[in-house]
DNA sequence: CGGGTGTTTGATCCTTTTCAAACGCGGTGG
DNA sequence: CCACCGCGTTTGAAAAGGATCAAACACCCG
């Protein structure tokens, strides 16, 4: 069946011509639903031409109308929120097959930056149309509704991170999740290439950029992660969980 | 007009025989939205007699299946996650008109624990039914989407807390976001009892209980707000605004 | 090869946690 | 009505963890 084809677990490079959902291959990840062949035409018929970004460049800002909600197609993302007294903090890094512009739909405004940070391409899912086609396919409607709530799952696990875990703790935290989401794309879960600076990492983490540093200087001595500059390779995940199980604060 | 009855801002004691929303002061918190009296009987349909819970009481439990949403009818809750160690964080406080489970729906359990702080009522919505009813009414539909978007974009809020702010201006936010929520619902935005304890704000601030009750005695000094255990008077709302305009960590 | 950007590392300072003790409010039982 | 007790709160002194500032370094790109 050419659903189990699907579901194998290698690595997405979508063609050019695969930009219809049907066809592509990234569907089990932000799409992972059983619909009729009808039922997946009507959901291309909604999602045009996927939209390139080179690194550094805005797919939305904070403020900016709401109108659709975007599928990472290719590459990665940082989103980031701004503080009333004109500080800004990363809410979250989002890659292939990871939604972005969920944050809109409350106010009908964004409410953080979105920034490509390398070559990118996302899918566009007009946000009027698609909740008329949720009415109409309740596995579509479930299934936005899981995402939705899977967000704030992911923002519940980040405040309990911010709130309770010490320096050491967080970076490890991120790693392993980082870790985890590069294999479920079918990348190496031990070896990868970090797209952001420490910079954005220690403001998604709560930590000034220095901290993060000295921290991965730790964890390379003691022999947790071997890490030159943007190459990660995790040397033993097992115990890099077991960092986590410790004290922090409180 | 009844609208204009409704929408006049005045504390909510909702009696007994209101417990469907056609008749329920409390739905311009919660389903402020314009419905047919039709509408407004299917909606009431779905949400049977409120449930009560004493102060200390579980309304729902980390694990347990999910099955439906809740909203606060009367009463206080705290939303704690436990973090895989075996710590917990407090990750909200709702109150009258706010909804709670929404994390549940992703993974049809829920992931954090809800208890009333106070004497409460819950008024319950069976999540599938009202799924159902979404589709067949357009502007729940949409309602429903902005209140899960919503309470993403307050977990961003809580998250540029957590990792830029100082332990006075985490206070001095909570406080005036306290004083909002309380004036949307005609009480005083300047005197008001906490239903939380300090290890509680604490938890919920990434701050140790101590800091807290230190920070509070500092804004007392600084005139800011007079304490007084759990009984907060914010004397100088403006002053406190400017206490988060400052700089912050990073 | 040179400049810009991002990273590492050191020394110091500041904030917050930790541990501990005292206090005060509210409830219970004598 | 008062004494007592428990829990939550306040406050102090010491310690730890991170931030800050600054300098040196390494990589990437033109």
């Amino acid at each position: 069946m050419s659903i189990s084809v699907r579901q194998k677990i290698i690595p997405f490079t979508p063609k050019e011509s695969q930009a219809a959902c049907a066809g592509c291959c990234l569907h089990r990840l932000c799409m992972p639903i059983a619909l009729s062949y009808r039922e997946m035409e009507r959901i291309d018929a909604l999602i045009g031409a996927p939209r390139r970004l080179r690194q550094g460049q805005y797919l939305y800002r904070s403020g900016d109308p709401f109108k659709a909600i975007y599928v990472v197609r290719a590459g990665f993302f940082k989103t980031c929120v701004l503080s009333g007294n004109g500080h800004e903090q990363v809410a979250g890094f989002q890659m292939v097959g990871e939604f972005l512009g969920l944050d809109g739909i409350s106010s009908e405004a964004h409410t953080c930056d979105a920034v490509a940070l390398e070559d990118s391409q996302v899918c566009s899912i007009p946000f009027a149309e698609l909740e008329v086609l949720a009415c109409q396919i309740p596995a579509l409607q479930r299934h936005f509704h899981k995402l939705m709530s899977r967000e704030i799952v992911r923002d519940q696990g980040v405040m309990m991170l911010l709130g309770t875990l010490h320096a050491e703790h967080r970076l490890a935290a991120f790693l392993l999740n980082l870790s985890q989401r590069f294999a479920a794309r079918g990348y190496s879960s031990t070896t990868f290439h970090l797209r952001m600076t420490r910079d954005e990492i220690g403001s998604y983490l709560g930590l000034h950029l220095g901290t993060v540093s000295r921290a991965f200087s730790q964890f390379q001595e003691d022999g947790l992660v071997a890490v030159n500059l943007r190459h990660i390779q995790l040397l033993d995940l097992d115990r890099l969980r077991k960092a986590l199980g410790r004290p922090g604060p409180h």
